[in-house]
DNA sequence: CCAGTAAATTAGCAACCGCTTATATTTTGA
DNA sequence: TCAAAATATAAGCGGTTGCTAATTTACTGG
């Protein structure tokens, strides 16, 4: 009858765990803190504001999900945004939650 | 220097409160469920597949989370997406996690 | 090599989430 | 007014999450 926004459980599922992944204030705000951007991890740390130890944490939880990439360059660990669809994700949620 | 794309944390905040009011398969399968339309609870149970309680308690999560308005007529109670944004909202998830 | 810096990992625990089961509330129709 | 239907609420529990503190791994420059 009606055409479903989603049809697949599996995009649900799908999407929910991705969804999920950057529903957390911290992890939303390394997103918006990478942008477009590369960034190493210390200076994550220092945008951002809690331990060494939790920005690792939630920077393992967005790689292992698939939303970030890394670039290892000498001592430094460098995180992206690792596709356009994410960083658009992330954009919309700032016209819906941010316009004034 | 460059423009972040969500500026102030307390906009960080409420942006991972709405989000994690999706984030959770059942609900937004609810939310797909109801798109644009308004559906009654037991249409819902019927189309998403749990119990009747399981399906109220994630209704109630996201009317007080301010996702979703509702409508009582009779013995029934109608349940709508609360207002465009979130619409626009689901409708990109669409975009982002089910384009073949 | 080695001391120092950057990043990741582990353990542990308090708090929260999501389900099931059972019960309560509201409204209808006979 | 009463039984039945539609929805909501409450209790309880097993599992997960997210933090802190401590340790470990990886790499560098000297």
């Amino acid at each position: 009858m009606s055409k479903k926004l989603i049809d697949r459980d599996e995009d649900i599922l799908q999407a929910s765990l991705a969804i999920k992944a950057i529903a957390h204030p911290l992890r939303l705000k390394i997103l918006c803190v990478l942008g477009a951007k590369e960034v190493s991890v210390q200076d994550i740390v220092a945008d951002v504001g809690t331990t060494q130890s939790n920005i690792s944490q939630h920077l393992a939880i967005l790689r292992d999900k698939g939303v970030l990439s890394t670039r290892k360059d000498a001592n430094r660990v460098y995180y992206r945004i690792g596709n356009p669809r994410t960083l658009k994700l992330v954009e919309m949620m700032r016209d819906l939650f941010c316009t004034t």
